[in-house]
DNA sequence: CAACATCTTGTCCGATCGGACAAATAAATT
DNA sequence: AATTTATTTGTCCGATCGGACAAGATGTTG
């Protein structure tokens, strides 16, 4: 397929400008008022566009929906990376949290868009998603499973493990409206790095592991 | 105030049987929809009453939704109980977060609606309800931080230490879709108390304490 | 039983929803 | 320059929303 060929034109380029216009407008719009009650007059408004132009680019509100469920759940792929059991468990798990702190600082919207569809019943998510999600869920659970027969980490349940860094990760995209009364600070950094050095301290710690205090990369 | 002088007539027992009835559907329809997603006609047709009916009881859906969460959050309120500097931070860590995982699988529908309001940014909360939670985890924080100075347990902020055992264990509740489709089990019980089992022993051993396998009584 | 209050229910209303459509405009291709 | 393709935008539509209202049914109380 010679598409490289084609020159870019003006009008590819304002077409991929107003997608990407019109589907963070979505991100926004949806995050904060649900798939149900956020508008497309709402999204058009947010994107400087007339809502026939955001019908005109996704075809309808649940295209859109769909177009931007796949672009968070792309984000959520950056897993663990390449893993194995001779892999140290202490750092893999940590770089894991740290990574998932990390993206619940930089994409808050994508985690409270994710939660809420689970919520709801996941209705917009196939069974192709589901199918893969658990393949990649069982692939590591016998890593960590390996690293416990090897007696490199304490025996806890894998699934559950993955589970909880899951939920306290993502809880500091999701409950941001909470933290924003419990803990006002004028450094938002701060509060994801105290809360990345906490949930590695407590999880590596409940493993038998010590914690390094690396960085995310 | 003579209320009790008052005999139970039939019409007050209606009266409270159709509210209950109607607030028990209202749960269920805003959990699986959202509040702007739910409609007084689905919230109608699941209690078996005419749609007038719900407004007349409630006078309007943001009524009825007020109603709702207050019920919800009165669920919350039932903390950790009465504890001091004197208590062992392992047997009420341990407690407490048995108590959440409980409340997970008895009021998932609860734990979804909240978490619902609270990733669309709180909008049907008040100060009131703010200025509370803020007081309730000042003082739980004080005591944890005691039993840290006492070097009765591992120095972690107690906020984050608070925070994860929130998110952790309301996970159960807000995430059973995708729990269904990862850990497909006859047995729902067994599962919880995994989770259970395996938020304690990490939780509390990474705090540098032991797990005593209590049981929620 | 008469009066009164409470409850039930069908119907109607304006507002808003997603989206279909056509006409006007701009850009690309020949 | 002519023609075709892509984009913009205003307008219109049926469906559904929350909820107001009235009339009838039922229950309560003197």
């Amino acid at each position: 397929m010679p598409d490289q060929v084609k020159p870019v034109t003006r009008a590819a380029q304002t077409r991929t400008r107003n997608q990407s216009l019109i589907i963070d407008a979505a991100e926004s719009v949806f995050a904060r008022h649900g798939y149900t009650g956020g508008s497309l007059k709402m999204i058009a408004e947010a994107a400087n566009l007339p809502k026939a132009n955001v019908v005109y680019y996704f075809g309808s509100k649940e295209n859109l929906y769909q177009a931007l469920l796949t672009r968070i759940v792309k984000i959520w792929e950056l897993g663990l990376g390449d893993i194995s059991s001779d892999s140290d468990p202490a750092v893999v798990l940590e770089q894991y949290i740290r990574k998932k702190v990390s993206q619940s600082r930089r994409y808050p919207l994508a985690s409270k868009i994710f939660t809420s569809e689970i919520i709801q019943g996941a209705p917009h998510l196939d069974e192709i998603f589901w199918k893969e999600l658990k393949h990649w869920l069982n692939n590591q659970v016998a890593i960590i499973q390996s690293w416990i027969d090897l007696e490199k980490m304490n025996s806890v349940d894998p699934k559950h493990l993955l589970f909880m860094i899951w939920s306290s990760t993502q809880h500091y995209a999701d409950y941001s409206t909470q933290l924003g009364h419990l803990m006002p600070s004028e450094n938002d950094e701060l509060v994801f790095d105290d809360a990345a050095n906490t949930l590695c301290n407590i999880i590596l710690g409940g493993c038998g592991l010590k914690s390094a205090n690396l960085s995310v990369h």
